[in-house]
DNA sequence: CAGTGGTCTAGACCACTCT
DNA sequence: GAGTGGTCTAGACCACTGC
């Protein structure tokens, strides 16, 4: 009908963007401010057109992309569902390691502090905090077949996760990113890693129960939610004497 | 027009599959078999729909995947183009190291040894070849500004690489991807990478000019080109002390 | 059966590149 | 201006889900 209506928005110096890309901009803010929970259900694709004025085609490529971002995850016939880290094989989406020998098993956690204090400046600069503001730090160990093979140290922004506690962590299923989107309303959706190797220290040392100077991957993680928000800093090291790292190049 | 007119080919048996998975399989397949070479245009999609039959935007779909895998490159007002590992930036698509200081800067290739063989058992098992059947073997240092960083063990299908000498590496520009594709008409268009850490052994702390036992990255990689079929396999060892694997998990 | 996402078409017009 | 890819629409029908 009307071809080229451009700019939703009242914001007339707004840059021009494809219509898709304002009804995807616009579907972002809606999951961003929690109108629809992980799981649930998103509306209709023609549902959305009519209520943006839209054709269905235009939504349509909208939530392409949200999907090939995994942010919405489509089911045919039944309907477009906010993703979540709910399902158990969500877990291996962030955890790269699998066994040597074998098929994928899951870890068990065994949490060893959880505690608040400040913000290293490293760790500040990283997660956007002013310097000295608060932190929660966990330190955990993941276990596969009773064998511990992930010490993971991880840093959140404290305002975020006010009532994170030990017996919360320990009371609830599935992976930690999980319980942050349940409990806390953050969704963890993108996650930058540098990798090393380096030398098992005293402490890895005896956690992991290896040598001390045993080589371990050594995997420092940004991860971001929303608008590229970084809200999590952990460094994770991993033995990889029955476990690699898997990554695809494509 | 006619809408629903499934399945181009005469096989009638063939798994019903969408009409742009079709047109995307026809493309595969000319790409393949070489119809257009690395960096020339393909045919402009309403040359493909009129040489299909079919509309321009179910082209589009096809194209539109092809392109995410990387297989295709569109470019707004010129054409489509195969893909070409022959941009420098395209060297790092592949080597995910990047430097902890300074900004990315492109290895010095010293190659070691160049020669023919048979291929041991577990390495004829992943390049699909009959036991005992030839292989080309190897072995390259890959240096930044001087430091030795990466030692590569590289096994290729001997049929294949038949002309392949140390001349021919040393005399060629960019990465061996590139000279693959340009001499040897073997494109690679994704790896697969099993990453671990293990102490330097003699060898490796000699070229690397690193302590024995030093911790670094083995980087197991099984490389494919079109129809999924392994082409290369490749164990890297990095030194991490002033670069890291880096990696996305989205 | 109605409602959802998935495919396909035909046609219009925009944005970019090159000549 | 001609030719390319990029966006958008409107409408049709298919495939799947669940009532």
């Amino acid at each position: 009908m009307k071809p080229q209506a451009r700019n939703i928005s009242n914001n007339a110096s707004a840059t021009f963007s494809p219509l898709y890309r304002q009804i995807k901009a616009l579907l972002l803010t809606s999951l961003e401010l929690g109108e629809w929970r992980p799981g649930e259900a998103i509306p209709s694709e023609l549902g959305l057109a009519s209520r943006f004025k839209v054709s269905q085609g235009t939504v349509r490529k909208a939530i392409d992309e949200l999907s090939a971002e995994n942010l919405l995850v489509r089911r045919q016939g039944k309907g477009t569902f906010v993703a979540t880290h709910k399902e158990p094989h969500a877990h291996f989406r962030f955890l790269r390691l699998r066994p040597m020998e074998g098929k994928q098993d899951y870890p068990q956690m065994h949490l060893l502090d959880c505690r608040r204090g400040r913000a290293p400046v490293e760790i500040a600069r990283i997660l956007e905090l002013k310097p000295g503001e608060g932190v929660v730090l966990l330190r955990r160990i993941l276990s596969f077949h009773g064998v511990p093979t992930v010490l993971d140290e991880i840093s959140l922004p404290g305002n975020i996760f006010k009532g994170l506690t030990a017996a919360r962590i320990s009371g609830s299923q599935g992976s930690l990113y999980n319980l942050f989107e349940a409990e806390f309303g953050t969704r963890m959706i993108r996650a930058d890693e540098q990798i090393r190797a380096i030398p098992a220290d005293a402490i890895a040392s005896e956690l992991l129960k290896v040598d001390i100077g045993t080589p371990l991957l050594c995997v420092d993680r940004v991860t971001y939610t929303y608008g590229d928000r970084a809200v999590e800093f952990r460094r994770g090291l991993y033995r990889t004497d029955r476990h690699y790292y898997s990554n695809t190049l494509a």
